[in-house]
DNA sequence: TTTAGTGCAAAGGCTTTGCACACCG
DNA sequence: CGGTGTGCAAAGCCTTTGCACTAAA
């Protein structure tokens, strides 16, 4: 299922929140980058605002941001090195594929088998709750260069 | 495979870096650190250290952090919110289980499956040359609380 | 009219950098 | 001695916060 512009306004909407123009202005900018699967940077996000309504603070972008990730509208990529970015992604279950040459991120639904889970949970006693799997490579595009 | 003083510092010297009294000392507590498997903030790993010589300098800390990591001897631990920690680890290639209460981090060398692999790779189209896969839980101790 | 939301600028953390001095080899 | 390594302080980033003003409802 795809992430529209109206998926956005209605999550502001359900979370009580007031249907603004820079929400709006982000809530299309959003949809844009999920529909070419586009991953973004705060700061990237906030020129391209900009480029809509020169007076968008920076501020705005981070609450935002806040917001839609805590909603689960957005997902946080963390990068070995530290930096991170961001990404449309719908609240389903997935994990990410990076290009390590380009930086593209594909998501996957294909996730660990029940066992591996199970056998950890064994050897650590731990009551797993969650996890994260970010693969790395080299798309396509990038090994034809 | 432990993670010794003389292990770090054969590292140190491996890379043609001289024995100096901070790399010492870090040396040292980094070998404890590995001993009791716990994870650290450079802040911490400083204010450790600073016990120790009060006028170490916390960019020694960052410079040798950096050295460590790229040599393999540390890893640094992401979490959800976008902080991070480091901790001492063998240069094999092994995963982490975060207590989601009081931050406790264990290894597990359990892997993914290869055809979990193949089957993503296939997918995406990707040559994947490496992932990272993070467990979040809630520990023995904290559930006996 | 009321109060959430915004833009701006300042303040905050954490990390890196520049530089003169220290000290290892 | 010669040059790496260090401590210190300053500068840099990215992000958050405080506050007066704007604009939804």
């Amino acid at each position: 299922m795809a992430v529209t512009i109206e998926t956005i306004l209605a999550a502001f909407e359900e979370m009580g929140l007031r249907s603004t123009r820079p929400r709006r202005l982000l809530a299309e900018r959003l949809a844009a980058l999920a529909a070419s699967s586009t991953d973004f940077s705060t700061d990237e996000l906030w020129h391209d605002l900009k480029l809509l309504d020169p007076r968008l603070g920076r501020a705005t972008v981070y609450r935002t941001v806040e917001v839609l990730l805590k909603e689960g509208l957005l997902d946080r990529v963390e990068f070995g090195d530290g930096t991170h970015r961001y990404r449309v992604c719908g609240g389903t279950h997935h994990h990410h594929v990076t290009c390590t040459r380009c930086h593209r991120v594909i998501e996957v639904e294909t996730c660990l088998p029940g066992e591996v889970f199970a056998a950890i949970a064994l050897k650590t006693n731990f009551a797993l709750e969650g996890h994260s799997l970010e693969l790395f490579g080299c798309c396509a595009d990038c090994r034809n260069e």
